[in-house]
DNA sequence: GTCTATAGGGCGATAGAC
DNA sequence: GTCTATCGCCCTATAGAC
């Protein structure tokens, strides 16, 4: 399960713990390569892509800077295999919460809208993966990045109203929560919530109804 | 109208060009610090927190770098001062809509939430001013910029329950198109549009209904 | 009040040992 | 395959002239 890497090199990128990775020295290229995938992600999604290190990159996975750089090329090739690996995984849930054949969770509603947006908000779970994605949507004047995060978000777009057949108005309605619960995480507004700050609490409640015990959870890394 | 200042602001920041302010130097102090902020705005905007420079903003604004970082402390410090500025003209563009007395355009509807929701859209014209609070809305995690972006987007969730009177699930549908528009605009994908794109096309229809025409003019540097 | 010059630090990337 | 050492650039901030 990758949610073991994510969750670990969520808990605050500043004080990486010795992090020993399990089998410590060489292990398999593809399963370091990941390994700072995960990591990238996490960093990159809390600090936005020009906010983010190669060497905060390289702490979260364990490994040395350098290592970082040499095994991508460079920090923005790095970025956009984040951001690929992302949309990947984004697009893999939401067809697999389509096709699944189990029964909803406790006898609601059972449409394909409905599926996508459970499956959405289950991925919130992993902050950087929907972050990385949202930092890349706030950098469209980027020359590079640009494109590859307007080609993205049409990608979904593309996907909301072909496969789950929704129409121009569903898939806004739908997107447009999607980037308010976005907003929600890459504000830590569960900090205030935690606080009892009864604004906080009025707001998540509606914008996130139901998900509020993991966020807390993955919110309170301290 | 500040809109000038925006606008010169606002086309591509790359090349600004030999930028002489009207009255050359030593124009009143008060309105240095308005040009600089203008400036800043549209900066943070286009590149977030980090992305920016100080440099980038003095070039906008005509001055040297160093009289920047003087006139303003730190980058930080002025980064606050931007999002203060932005939410400041966001809470007073919402209060004049509320309490206009002028008709609705065009024999639309006139509820509080349909004219707030209109002024909101007026706002997206400024890029900088929208982008820039939601670039600090994506550095939650910030231990300086997160409590102040937190609050700034309560302040706003509080105006419209108590002011316009929106009930919990009135301020989410509300604030989620908020989301949406900005990041139609951080993304820039009225670009795709532009270039006929069908996807982009439907997207923006859907998402800024009658905005397209501003955005594409704003969008259009080159 | 505004500039030029520059110090100082951080970061991405390279070289090369093991 | 992975590390240590380090270069060179860019960026914030300071010093000081005008």
């Amino acid at each position: 399960m990758s949610s073991v890497i994510i969750t670990a090199a969520d808990k605050t990128l500043e004080k990486a713990p010795d992090k020993v990775p399990e089998i410590a020295t060489r292990m398999r290229s593809q399963d370091r390569r990941e390994l700072i995938l995960g990591a990238a992600t996490a960093v990159f999604g809390e600090r936005g892509y020009f906010g983010a290190t190669t060497d905060a990159v390289a702490k979260v996975a364990g490994v040395s800077q350098p290592y970082v750089v040499r095994m991508f090329g460079t920090k923005e090739a790095l970025f956009l295999e984040v951001l690929e690996r992302a949309l990947d995984t984004l697009m893999k849930t939401f067809a697999r919460a389509l096709t699944d054949t189990s029964p909803p969770p406790a006898g609601l509603e059972d449409t394909p809208s409905l599926r996508i947006g459970r499956a959405y908000a289950d991925l919130l779970v992993d902050r950087g993966l929907l972050l990385s994605l949202m930092q890349s949507f706030m950098l469209g004047a980027d020359p590079v990045i640009g494109p590859v995060a307007r080609a993205g978000f049409i990608r979904v777009y593309t996907f909301l109203r072909e496969e789950v057949g929704m129409t121009p108005l569903e898939a806004d309605v739908f997107l447009a929560h999607g980037m308010m619960m976005n907003t929600m995480v890459g504000l830590r507004m569960a900090d205030l919530y935690a606080d009892g700050d009864p604004c906080a609490i009025d707001l998540l409640e509606t914008a996130l109804p139901g998900k509020l015990d993991v966020l807390l959870d993955s919110s309170k890394p301290a």
